[in-house]
DNA sequence: CCCATGTCAGTTCAACTGAAATCT
DNA sequence: CAGATTTCAGTTAAACTGACATGG
């Protein structure tokens, strides 16, 4: 019988080739990430915590493409391991700004250093121009199917 | 621009980007099938049976990198709904081999109708050549991160 | 009044693990 | 007996919808 990775499928479609590149890549991830007690969710949240500081519960979850009440659960976990402070908004007193703490920022680049090193071996057989081009592309597909919604 | 080793701008980690045109894909995907009374799983489920016909249970299970038991529930679904029929295997009675109906490629040549318009409403900033690096690419990164298992 | 935010509560869905029967 | 397949049963994870209070 043929074996799973093998020639011959249908897996030339862009939209199988994506997917099996999350799959895989979401694998990968979710075992190193694991080995530092969080999840790639929590990872991403602690990774746009840190690109820009004091979003919203409700903000997050857009990012996310998740309900609030989903990203609200997250929060609350995180929050509880003391890995992200919330307070309230100066201006708007509904809001809850979060923000990253000391303990936070640390999980975050041991998470970022074995997340980069799975990056860097995914892309172990593509030069700087391919690794560039591929970046591209796919900011390229996500930009002509977003404005689809 | 992006510091050598630090935290810079994590939504073009090439890892986000996958992600993030996994997850807007699927959504248009998801919408796009549902319209055919069909769901993502089952669409690539048809479409595996479609290139090789005849395949186990435990074999759909080990390509969508699911447990027989979760793939066994999404063809109990398929069986219902007629669009295909198990049958034992000749020589290996434990087997159960399955089969597009009719009605099942049928379903399947509408989904694939729909999931190539997608993906060229996906691609469509993208000319010939940047289509086939990009194809080339990603499977680069899957064989590149696959073997790892 | 209208809308956005935060959050408690219950629900749904799609995977999982456990266990057992069948077949080579 | 070892190993693979199928499948019943319960469980878990992570999203969801509903409802409500609050702030601007």
């Amino acid at each position: 019988m043929a074996d799973a990775n093998g020639p011959g499928y249908d897996y030339e479609r862009p939209g199988f080739l994506i997917k099996q590149a999350q799959a895989v890549l979401h694998a990968e991830m979710t075992r190193a990430l694991a080995s530092h007690g969080a999840t790639i969710s929590q990872y991403a949240v602690l990774a746009a915590l840190d690109q820009e500081s004091g979003l919203s519960n409700a903000e997050l979850a857009r990012r996310a493409f998740i309900t609030p009440q989903s990203m609200n659960e997250n929060l609350r976990e995180l929050e509880q391991r003391a890995w992200v402070i919330r307070h309230q908004h100066p201006d708007h007193g509904r809001i809850l700004q979060t923000e990253l703490t000391k303990a936070g920022r640390s999980v975050l680049r041991h998470c970022e250093a074995a997340v980069t090193a799975i990056e860097e071996r995914m892309l172990a057989g593509l030069d700087a121009g391919q690794r560039r081009d591929l970046a591209v592309a796919l900011r390229s597909c996500v930009t002509a199917l977003g404005p689809a919604r």
